[in-house]
DNA sequence: GAGCAAAGCGGAGCGTCGTTCCGCTTACGA
DNA sequence: TCGTAAGCGGAACGACGCTCCGCTTTGCTC
């Protein structure tokens, strides 16, 4: 599970022992320099912190939004697969929606510079961008349509936007002590129910 | 009225002619650019775009936050002084702050990037930071506290991290087709609404 | 009009960043 | 043991923000 293929089995197993070793050595690198410096962090540091050359990093994360992937993959996995699961336990979709939406604004709060990263549209960070659409989008969406047909929130709510809506909101949360993401979300959500 | 210093009259009389001519053609070269490319354009593109070195760009405006400051100093005045006159004229406070934050998400988004650039943390945009804060912080103050005071939203909102929010709601809304700002906007601001 | 100090100007140059490229090193099958 | 291709490192390149200093222009004085 913690590589990129090794499914069918036959054809992956090319990789030299140093290069799967350097690998994780750099994972573990940029999930260090990234906790210190934020995601922002000059590759470079990385380099450095993992003790190669910047070669051996270009080579294994061809992007940086590569390597931020490769850094997160597991916890916005986790995230994507907490939605269903909030939907059956909660007492409504509307409090599913609100403590999903809640992790996920945990998830980026505490990775410094993380949401400012995640919105830029500089190109090179597409597939940042579109790993985590792609993950998160069609959850969100699920949460949406079941407190909407619940008639708890207002319809023709693109959950696409509601996300992105809520990552801006968490851009420069750390480093400010007087903005607090989490209650503007929080009143984002409240004004998304249906006014009665 | 277009000038820094010309009040008291009589140490002010100091600039060459050829000087406060730069400035004008920077001042508008500036805008130009902002326009055509956004407002994080590099500043050698501000300089040819007017015909002059990198030296007087420098000179004039000491950091790329007081070019912007001066390119849009009217329009956040404006802004500004839109606030008191639609807190008099409108039906209610909550519509008066409805409108007023229309004004102020209108000029964000026009101006490519500029939100992006607000929201910077990076060391240098401090002084556009400061002149959009002191500039319109206290206004949207003025217009909770009316709502609030007319019981129509909940108390406890604070202006600063209102703005910062509306602000961070902003940025990329342009250049995304399918994120409309000015709707997430209105949702927060449905979300300020007293519950009742 | 001529001369002159200083205000102003331009752009070469520095430091930092992301990214590429290529000669050397190393792992590993024959 | 040895050949070779996969892998490695870091010098080098281009873009950027910003500084610095020799040259030019301006506006005053005589």
């Amino acid at each position: 599970m913690n590589d990129s293929d090794e499914g069918a089995g036959s054809a992956a197993r090319s990789k030299r022992r140093d290069a799967r070793r350097n690998q994780e050595t750099l994972l573990d690198a940029a999930a260090a320099v990234f906790v210190r410096s934020g995601v922002e962090a000059p590759v470079r540091d990385i380099a450095a912190e993992a003790g190669v050359g910047m070669g051996t990093i270009y080579r294994h994360f061809p992007t940086r939004a590569d390597l931020i992937i490769a850094v997160y993959r597991h916890q916005v996995d986790a995230c994507a697969e907490a939605g269903p699961a909030l939907l059956a336990t909660s007492a409504t979709p509307h409090a599913a929606l609100g403590q999903w939406i809640n992790l996920f604004v945990d998830f980026l709060v505490t990775k410094h510079g993380l949401a400012a990263v995640l919105r830029s549209d500089d190109a090179g960070f597409e597939t940042l961008h579109a790993y985590f659409l792609d993950r998160l989008v069609p959850v969100c969406a699920q949460l949406l349509e079941a407190a909407a047909g619940a008639d708890e929130i207002r319809s023709g709510i693109d959950a696409y936007e509601l996300m992105r809506g809520v990552g801006n909101l968490c851009i420069g949360a750390d480093s400010d002590p007087r903005y607090d993401a989490r209650r503007l979300v929080e009143l984002l959500i409240a004004g998304l129910r249906r006014p009665h």
